[in-house]
RNA sequence: GCGAGAGUGGCGGAACUGGUAGACGCUCUGGACUUAGAAUCCAGCGGGUUAUCCGUGGGGGUUCAAAUCCCCCCUCUCGCACCA
């Protein structure tokens, strides 16, 4: 009887969805395990990474659910975005049809892979009864005033015809299109994310155990919490001021000059009637013309022009040259920076070129006293105040908090705490999203929708445009609509939302899908969050894990939940490359997962997976690769058909140990239980690799084994007890197969129904060891001795070994170091 | 520049708390079976002057014992980056 995996594996899967095996349900006394794979986007076709993601996540779900949880694995689709949109234009189809008929291509192709889900749970972001509680949240999130609508420089991409959130611009570039990012002053909606900056932040601690170090430090970098204060510097002849902020206000009596960015709002007034107003213009339009990647390029120099007009450095009292510069960002501070150029590197190169004073105001501890001409570089170590007046003599550490403490007397400034990140434009101009549920009135301003009329439908009767705008605003059935609050004339907001608000969610809805008259119920939501296993990859590891995390804590503060995080562990999956790279269709060097199941079977493909690399890792795809993944199923598969009717069906674990009467079935038997052992332990860790590769082993044991043991009764039961806890170990792996071969050795209940398999302490137990004798650390010898033989005894067995005792010539004896039942080390000179 | 991670055979990778380096798999070689091939089975597979000699990016150190711990250096990957 020959392997059939297409046979074998369409039946199996029918059997466990008839049996509804994979169904779960918020009640019952077992522990629960929500285990969830970040959903796919209905692109068209499920790719290797899909596959290898989804398999890690099956695996840990089968593994809980036979070790006693109650396991919530569900699926879904993030249906929402721009690929839709311009696929319907290219085809001339509709999105919602484009969508759709991806997501049936896609549905099929999980199933066929046989993944262990509770598919009646199934959701799809597209779908009106899933984003109208995304518009119930942005309702109570306008009320609360978190979502907003502000007008600032956007980023823009030319492209995409649409705005970008500060995460979806890597490099300066569109990270969907690549094309160069241009910023635009718009009025936008906004998520007032920043608002819980500092508890984002905080809450990193929480997850030290569950999430990956890089990713915790990418999220960090990204917060980038600032401590410090701000200075105001007042304007000389004038009634203004600057507001710098700083993280080194130790350093204010050595700031010479001040330089603002090009966009900074007071610009204007500084240099009207300026002298050479002309050349600074000049140089401002340079620098305001340049995009976003010109403007990060390393090798960009540092340049600026002197705007004419001073202000006072109110510790000093002394002028301070204001500039205009093209190192300051206007986004990130206050958009003006003081300058220290004894103490800040950029400040350093720009007081050289432009031979501005450099004034040294914190000296080396432990090195001879700096000269301001001397230096090569900016001093930016800790060290003692100098040319400070009253804080002279002060550690700088000591002077940043006297400094402040001064800035707050005299209502200078004072402390305050400086954060990179933004609030997040969810705002898009685009068709295919959520439309987000605000009116624009006359008489009333923006008003969000009532509740009750609650869903905003997206109107799927419209054309796209061909550049890509959205047909909203052109669709007065959508836009024309009667205020929520004085019941006039009024016409509805066109921006859809951002597709990561989707995002941010659907792992609460997973746990209520069905509901239709709140979003989830508080009950099956605190039954099954936080989710304990989120596996996906790293690309996530600031856009969509950051979003969730804000949109937990800002529901937590609904009352919707008391959890204030979503992820508790988290598992970033490597990716699967082809010679080296990225699968990509431009780069031609992709696998397509529909042409390896037909030709090899799921159980093969999702072994080859996860026995290729530990999942963190990224790997290569190769043909022998797989190849061999196969070969090991097929021997399996052999090994079973040639023994099923010589061996009784044992459950795992169960021959005893007078059935290993045989020094073979002994050996078995030990192998069966060590392999439970190290299964169950690699799985714990997630490495799903070496828990293959244990079952491999045992495997091959069987069959050096199977002749002798196949023709003694105790070796009978010993094999079948074997063959039974392989199969069982192997079912979250290779589902089908394993069902099938335990059916065919007469088992009429399902592995599906199993317990992981328990391991008995006593079959661990050898009565003889191997130990290793070394003579100063390097192996010169075996010997077998008996587990339980006194230390003096082992000792002198390793000191009477015939090659010991070679290299022992003409050496003294210093100590014997024993390791029971491992190694004798023999120190000698 | 800052942060994180990684360097082990021809390849993917094992070795969890220091204790037989190279499990398991791939590739390759030889053999068996076969008219032949495929498949399968068995054996070998770090290097080597074949002496239990040398070997985990390089150099020091700690230890009876180091891929593993400490210090210095080199290389690669990823993330952030003129962040004041």
């Amino acid at each position: 009887m020959k392997y059939n995996p297409q046979e074998i594996e369409g039946r199996w899967q029918h059997f466990w969805e008839e049996r509804g095996s994979f169904h779960c349900d918020h009640t019952g006394d077992k522990p629960k395990c929500y285990c969830l794979e970040m959903f796919p986007y209905p692109s068209g076709n499920i790719h290797m990474g899909h596959v290898r993601n989804y398999s890690i996540a099956d695996v840990i779900a089968h593994c809980k659910r036979m070790q006693g949880y109650n396991v919530l694995h569900p699926i879904g689709w993030d249906a929402f975005g721009l690929p839709a949109e311009n696929a319907a234009i290219q085809h001339g189809t509709h999105p919602a049809e484009w969508t759709y008929a991806n997501i049936a291509n896609m549905r099929a192709q999980l199933k066929r892979l046989g993944f262990s889900y509770d598919w009646r749970r199934e959701l799809t972001t597209c779908d009106p009864e899933y984003y109208r509680w995304e518009q119930l949240f942005c309702i109570k999130f306008m009320e609360k005033g978190l979502l907003y609508r502000k007008k600032a420089p956007q980023n823009w991409c030319p492209k995409c015809n649409t705005v970008l959130a500060n995460e979806q611009v890597e490099e300066g570039l569109c990270w969907r299109c690549d094309s160069v990012v241009e910023q635009k002053e718009l009025t936008q909606w906004f998520l007032r994310i920043t608002d819980y900056a500092e508890e984002l932040l905080a809450d990193l601690d929480t997850l030290a155990r569950g999430w990956p170090e890089r990713v915790l430090t990418m999220q960090r970098n990204w917060i980038g919490k600032s401590t410090g204060a701000t200075i105001r510097f007042a304007v000389e002849n004038a009634s203004s001021h600057i507001t710098i902020f700083t993280t080194r206000q130790d350093t204010i009596c050595g700031a010479t000059f001040m330089s603002v960015a090009a966009a900074h709002p007071l610009l204007e007034e500084l240099i009207a009637g300026s002298e050479n107003e002309k050349d600074i213009r000049a140089f401002v339009q340079k620098i305001l013309g340049m995009d976003k990647r010109e403007m990060n390029s390393e090798n960009q120099e540092k340049e600026g022009v002197f705007t004419g007009r001073y202000c006072i450095n109110p510790f000093t009292g002394e002028r301070m040259p204001v500039w205009v510069a093209n190192f300051v960002l206007a986004e990130y501070g206050t958009g003006a920076v003081m300058g220290v150029p004894a103490h800040d590197q950029r400040d350093f190169e720009f007081a050289r070129k432009y031979s501005l004073p450099i004034r040294v105001v914190i000296q080396p501890e432990n090195a001879p006293p700096l000269d301001p001409d001397a230096m090569e570089e900016a001093m930016t170590d800790d060290g003692i105040m100098t040319n400070s007046g009253q804080f002279d003599g002060l550690t700088n550490e000591e002077g940043k908090l006297r400094v402040a403490d001064r800035l707050e007397e005299n209502t200078l400034g004072g402390r305050a705490v400086n954060w990179r990140l933004r609030d997040w434009n969810v705002s898009r101009q685009r068709y295919w999203g959520t439309p987000i549920p605000a009116v624009h009135c006359d008489s009333c301003g923006v008003v969000p929708e009532k509740e009750e009329n609650l869903p905003v439908l997206l109107p799927l009767g419209v054309v796209t445009h061909p550049d890509g705008r959205s047909p909203l605003p052109d669709t007065p059935a959508f836009h024309a609509c009667a205020c929520p609050q004085c019941g006039g004339k009024a016409r509805r907001e066109t921006d859809t939302l951002d597709t990561f608000v989707e995002s941010s969610w659907y792992f609460l809805r997973y746990t209520d899908p069905g509901n239709d008259r709140e979003p989830f119920t508080a009950q099956a939501m605190d039954y099954w969050m936080p989710v304990d296993h989120y596996v996906g990859g790293v690309e996530h590891a600031i856009l969509h894990l950051l979003y969730s995390r804000f949109f937990v804590k800002a529901l937590r503060d609904f009352g919707y939940t008391g959890q204030s995080e979503p992820f508790a562990n988290l598992l970033t999956q490597g990716m699967v490359l082809m010679n080296g790279a990225k699968m990509s269709k431009s780069k031609g060097n992709t696998v397509d997962p529909s042409e390896m199941l037909a030709r090899y079977g799921a159980d093969t493909v999702r072994l080859f997976c996860l026995f290729a690399a530990p999942p963190e890792r990224d790997f290569d795809w190769t043909e022998s690769g797989i190849e061999g993944a196969h070969r090991f199923i097929n021997r399996l598969w052999r090994l079973v058909m040639e023994l099923a009717a010589a061996v009784p069906a044992l459950e795992p674990c169960s021959a005893a140990k007078e059935d290993a009467s045989l020094p073979k079935a002994q050996e078995l038997r030990q192998k069966e239980h060590l392999t439970v052992k190290k299964v169950g332990e690699d799985i714990a860790r997630f490495q799903f690799n070496t828990a293959i590769a244990a079952v491999m082993e045992l495997v091959n044991l069987m069959y050096l084994a199977k002749e002798e043991l196949a023709a003694d009764a105790g070796g009978k039961r010993t094999l079948g007890s074997a063959i039974s806890t392989a199969l069982t170990l192997l079912f979250p792996v290779t589902p089908h197969l394993c069902e099938e071969l335990r059916s065919r050795l007469g088992f009429s209940s399902p592995l599906v129904e199993q317990s992981w398999p328990v391991y008995a302490e006593e079959a661990l137990f050898r009565n003889s060891v191997t130990v290793v004798v070394q003579i100063n650390g390097r192996l010169r010898g075996k010997i077998e001795t008996a587990a339980d033989a006194p230390e003096e005894s082992v000792k002198a067995a390793a000191l009477a070994e015939a090659n010991v005792r070679k290299h022992l010539e003409g050496l003294s004896i210093r100590k014997v170091v024993l390791v029971p039942g491992k190694l004798v080390n023999v120190v000698a000179n």
